[in-house]
This record gives C-alpha cells, sequence and structure tokens, in this order.
DNA sequence: CGCCGGATTGATCAGTTTCAAGGCATGTGG
DNA sequence: CCACATGCCTTGAAACTGATCAATCCGGCG
C-alpha cells in the first residue's frame, strides 16, 4: 500500500498490442495499492517526479489484526475506491468525449480545492488514456471548451475555469 | 448488503437523459450492496424473478466489530468488486465492440462453472448497457459471432459456446 | 389466429479515430 | 546567441466503428 506525498501516481492496465486503461491518477495525500490479493490488478507509475511513501503488506495486516479502527478504515478506503471506479464505469461506458473531459476538469478542480486553477502534472496521453479517447480528441476538446469560455489554458498544462456551473452540468 | 439466492441482479447508474450503465450483474451465491457509506452508489433491480437475502446494516458492523474474520471477509469481498470494476474500466474504455462481447460471454460461462453452455437471464438492452453498446450492435456481434463458429443461439437467451479459445482470446 | 415485446437485420448517419502536417517550447551544440 | 533537433500539443481531412432510424421477424400468450 502506497501514500502519494508528492507528485502524481496513475494506475493502469496495458492490452498486449498496446492499449492502455489508466484507473485513476493519485494526487498527493492519497492512497493506493489497497488490493489485498497476492497480486496487483494494476501497475503503477509516476506521471511527474514525487515522493512516495510505502507500507509493508505486513505492517497492514498486523495494524488491521490489533487495531479495530484500522481494519474499518482499510475496508473504507477500498469502499471509496470502488466508488470511484463505477462512477468511472459510467463515463466510460455512456459519456461523450467533451463530457469526459468536463468530468475530468472538474475531478481535477475538486482534488486542488475548487478554487478552478490548477497545473495538470499528465500529458494529453494519459488524460486520454484515463478517459478512454485519443489524444487527439482531448486535445480537440480543450479548444472547444475554451471557445465556449468554460476554460483558459496558460500553455498546454496551465488550466483556468471560467464557468464551473457549465463544466459541472455538462460532466455530470 | 443483500446476497443473491436465485434468480439475478443488476447495478446500475442512469443519467437524467436516461443514458444507463450496469456496473455488474449478480448471480445466485454473489453479495452485492457492500458500499458501508451512507447510500449506495448505485441502484439495484432484479433482472428476472429472484430471491435475495438482505442483512441489515447494523448486523454487519456488529459482527465486524466482534468478529476480526468477517471484518476481514469484507474487505476482501470490496476489494474483489474493485477488482471486478477494474476490469470493466479496460473492456469500456478500450475494447472494440465485439471484444466486449467476448469477454462478457467467458464472464458469464465462468460463473456457470466454464460448461459452455448456459442461459441469459438478461435481456439485449441489459447486455448493451453494461458493455457500454447499443442493443442492436450486441445483436449484430451475436450474429458474427456465430458466423464465425464462436457459438451457437437456440433462441435468444440460451448460449452454447462452441470455441471458447477463440472467444478468451478476443476478450482478454 | 392475431397481438405484443423482444430480437434481428438493413441503410444511413455521426462522433471519434486515424493519418498527416504544422506549431510551440525547451534544450543542446556550434 | 543562434540554428536546429526533440517532444508534446494542436489542427485538418479522411476513414471507420458503432449509433440511429426503420422495417421485419420470431416466440409466447390471450
Amino acid at each position: 500500500i502506497y501514500k502519494v506525498i508528492s507528485g502524481a501516481v496513475r494506475t493502469s492496465k496495458i492490452m498486449r498490442d498496446g492499449r492502455r486503461q489508466i484507473g485513476r491518477f493519485y494526487l498527493p495525500g492519497e492512497f493506493f495499492g489497497l488490493e489485498l490479493g497476492k497480486q496487483h490488478n494494476l501497475s503503477a507509475e509516476a506521471v511527474a517526479d514525487s515522493k512516495i511513501f510505502l507500507f509493508k503488506r505486513r505492517q497492514i495486516e498486523a495494524m488491521a489484526q490489533r487495531n479495530m479502527e484500522a481494519a474499518r478504515e482499510m475496508w473504507l478506503m477500498t469502499a471509496d475506491h470502488l466508488r470511484h471506479a463505477e462512477d468511472h464505469l459510467l463515463l466510460l461506458g455512456r459519456k461523450t468525449a467533451l463530457e469526459r473531459l468536463a468530468a475530468f476538469l472538474i475531478e481535477m478542480d475538486m482534488s486542488h480545492g475548487n478554487c478552478g486553477l490548477f497545473e495538470l502534472p499528465m500529458s494529453r496521453r494519459d488524460i486520454a488514456d484515463y478517459l478512454g479517447l485519443t489524444l487527439e480528441t482531448v486535445s480537440r476538446g480543450f479548444s472547444e471548451l475554451q471557445k465556449k469560455q468554460a476554460l483558459e489554458l496558460d500553455g498546454a498544462r496551465h488550466v483556468v475555469l471560467r464557468n464551473r456551473a457549465f463544466l459541472g452540468a455538462m460532466g455530470a
């Protein structure tokens, strides 16, 4: 089990022919890799220079054994990850490209305190593989949302949200 | 928390305009609804006449409190649901229509003991909403897999797998 | 026998992907 | 300090997969 201290991490699955699906991005403060099985179900890579704290499985299991609260905390965190995954199923199965992008921007904004201003640590390709799109479609989406006055880009990575309500309604 | 005794259950999310994503089908013996939060994240409906066993939250929590093994079991089951959801993310984000259908058939076959012969309890629309497709595409997929000698249909719901290896390779 | 809901099949359409070209920022070496 | 290579991003045009619209089929049931 890992905790992101700084930077950002992506977890993903890759098919033999190279198609990739990113399960989730983890930002500072978040935990990942709670699978509890013999093997992790996704692989994880740093998206940028990152500092990661590692908890040994034995530590965790021991703590869960002694401490009811800790065990409950583990379950809670796993349930939260499940909820995120289930929300993402709806996004991947049923939303349009623009809706996916809007939902992504709102998600990023939330994890930055809803201030409507943040830096994307990941590339267009990473975003595409998270949203089940191609990097070109993601790029076109950014352009379109700018044209719609929903956001501004300062360089490719620095985002300023101009119409949070619109994005929220679209991404919902 | 619920356990399917007989029949089948689907859990799903619906958008205001009617688009629906089914998270998973639950067959006899399987548990669902372990979210642990104040509210379930998906709604659940029976796909066919079903018998469901209900565990009250208080029961569960009490059991987890007393019994370390039970608490661990809950976590384990949640982690397993998470793994299923993560696998499904790859399917929805990156696989073609035929690959999705193949993966679905293999999944159904597995939960029927890999005997290559089973009854689908759900409609084409349910399958479509599970796989992020339209019911027409699902129907065409079935026809195509029959043309490829990968399976036989006896009526719309009764499936006989003729080439499990092929389907497995395609769905992987 | 005829109705009805679900399933199949056909024709066309649209959104996204693919293929391709060009832009922009950064860094390196002359 | 400039020329040029590199990586990432944007934009455009064409192609394709799956969606939509529509007709027909099939099986069960009154």
